[in-house]
DNA sequence: TATCGATATGATATCGATTTCATAATTTGA
DNA sequence: TCAAATTATGAAATCGATATCATATCGATA
């Protein structure tokens, strides 16, 4: 490994104090325009380049922000949704110069670990938490030391004042709820993701609050969640046509999962959309590129993450600034997942409903 | 934001002197046990947490590690292939206790600034470039300072004094392409990706190997490339498609291409995978879930990452180890994206195949 | 010409840790 | 019992940069 050039071999070389040169570096206007010319010469001729960990220990400040998020959740490497919303943070960052610092844990605990290891030592200057969840310690922790952070998701409580970009999720789950319904159909299934996020809760209660505008009645049978260690896509799909009267759209939380259920109908011999129509939530490339392509809530993760990338920047610098919180509209993108529901012949009459 | 308590606050408040403090937090043996635990009861008294920044300066050593990645090609952040490397990668760095920087630029030429700095800037103790390329100046750079590094991917030169990490791209190739051709195909069509990359070279060469070997003749119009900027999925699949013979299968170097290949063919009126078997490559998560589901090899995208990391840090701690390269192996993995081609009666009455 | 005010640069302390060298305290051996 | 060897700790330099304060130089003004 080539050896390091450093401020003094600069100044010495160009004749200067080391304090001139740091100056030169900085363009400070109090030097001269010759001596910055003379030493930025030599800097060349050396090879000079600014070692930033001097730096970051004088300006107690790194450049850099980290990411905390959990392996094995919706927030996951694995799913696309986390590397839209990694792009987007990814983006505004390089935008304002900074730089990202991934944590690396599997579990709890060790990812709590290395947050107080980023945090206290001092290895970034804030935090986007890439998840809001109920049970979680990291965010209290980041609270209660009055460290910068951002949140993707909302809070699960002191949401006046925290700073966090989310969707109205309830509203989205609410419209897209009242979507498969104006298309005809009744009996509804949710199918949600791990009911610690909140962003599941949320997404629930939109469910239901359309259900209950919309004058239908809800099944608890139809609520289901799909949990990693828990439950499958293959049970929850078991569970939902062993019923007597299986529903006949999905609300599905999360795309990865719709294709899953997806999956899984198929395999039971369901036909899709024909006899079970499907939305998702996130519009992912899986969305598009999924058979039938999936009509889905577009969260449009790329702008949360690149929200809260520039929330938090902005937050850094202004330390005293109010802590706004964002709200990225959603919008449903219509595919191919969904169909009018066709009125069946049974039972009642309820089947009498005009056709439309 | 809290004030920092430092060594010398403990030291203070403890009675000794910092340089004891610090042999307390290394866990040295030349510190009596009743020194050092009155020194970490006042550690923990005080919350007193170590700060990197001050280590990282005398011990030139950062413990991170970088990776370096470009936005926009196959190892780009939306792309499933590239999750799995960031998770194997992530989960070897955790084991070593070692972090994660990431690279954030889109450009060539922001991501060949962002690596000169993390590299002079002293950043991060090594890298990791998840890629080969023929016109990178990414790696020339990293040689030429003679910074420690592992690619994953094989080298465009230097293949023999640099570490890499990556699959028998030719043979994996040459074997899904036997399989095709075991399947009865004589017609196969190649779609590969940025042919700038060495795997997108490799891979099309393991084709060429397979046709000759199994003695078919190569027809320059059944080799396509999909890159973005240049051809989509939609424009090679119509070019096929217009041939006055189109290929019966098709071997595409990427998960992700061959859904796009899928929807573009379906989108055309063609049945998958009875009027064309697809194999894939990488067997990413939407291979398992795209329907029909994949034919894959399996490039063990995970494993690539997790060695890469395990290498570079084992060269970061022995810098004159033997710059050894590892291969993973491959395994197709076999779904049922491909059926045995029925032979056909020759051109005449081709028609008059028997139903299956 | 003496003084003041800019302007340009240097000397030095500092950030928070580590490490080398020195020294004090204790034990060992003769 | 005293020198030698060991053990435990402290003082100070250091990593590479920045920032404060001091000083030298120069031109302008009275």
């Amino acid at each position: 490994m080539h050896v390091s050039v450093t401020i003094k071999d600069v100044a010495k070389k160009a004749n200067v104090a080391p304090s001139t040169v740091s100056r030169v570096i900085s363009d400070s206007p109090r030097i001269s325009e010759k001596t910055k010319r003379r030493v930025r010469k030599v800097m060349d001729e050396l090879g000079y380049h600014l070692n930033y960990n001097g730096r970051v220990l004088v300006s107690q400040s790194t450049q850099t922000i980290g990411i905390v998020t959990k392996v094995a959740s919706v927030h996951s490497f694995d799913n696309p949704f986390f590397s839209e919303l990694l792009r987007g943070i990814s983006d505004a960052c390089h935008e304002k110069d900074y730089s990202i610092y991934l944590t690396t844990g599997n579990t709890e605990e060790s990812i709590y670990r290395e947050v107080v290891k980023m945090v206290q030592g001092k290895r970034v200057d804030g935090v986007i938490v890439l998840y809001s969840r109920e049970d979680d310690n990291v965010v209290p922790y980041l609270r209660e030391c009055n460290f910068p952070f951002v949140m993707i998701g909302k809070p699960v409580s002191h949401t006046s004042d925290t700073m966090f970009v989310d969707n109205d999720n309830v509203q989205a789950s609410k419209e897209v709820t009242d979507y498969l319904i104006g298309l005809g159909h009744q009996k509804i299934g949710f199918v949600g993701g791990d009911s610690h996020y909140e962003v599941a809760r949320d997404r629930l209660s939109g469910f239901k609050l359309s259900l209950r505008e919309q004058g239908l009645e809800l099944t608890e049978d139809y609520l289901k969640n799909i949990q990693s260690g828990k439950a499958d896509a293959e049970t929850v799909v078991e569970e939902l046509l062993q019923l007597t009267e299986p529903p006949t759209g999905l609300v599905i939380t999360d795309d990865y999962n719709s294709m899953k259920v997806m999956r899984a109908l198929e395999d039971k011999g369901i036909r899709l959309p024909d006899e079970m129509s499907i939305v998702g939530f996130n519009n992912t490339m899986i969305a598009r590129l999924s058979k039938p392509p999936l009509t889905t809530v577009d969260t449009q993760s790329f702008q949360l993450g690149h929200e809260s990338a520039r929330s938090l920047i902005e937050l850094l610098n202004h330390p005293d600034m109010v802590k706004k919180s964002i709200i990225i509209p959603t919008i449903i993108v219509e595919r191919e997942s969904c169909i009018r529901h066709k009125v069946e012949k049974s039972e009642s009459e309820q089947d009498y409903q005009a056709p439309h």
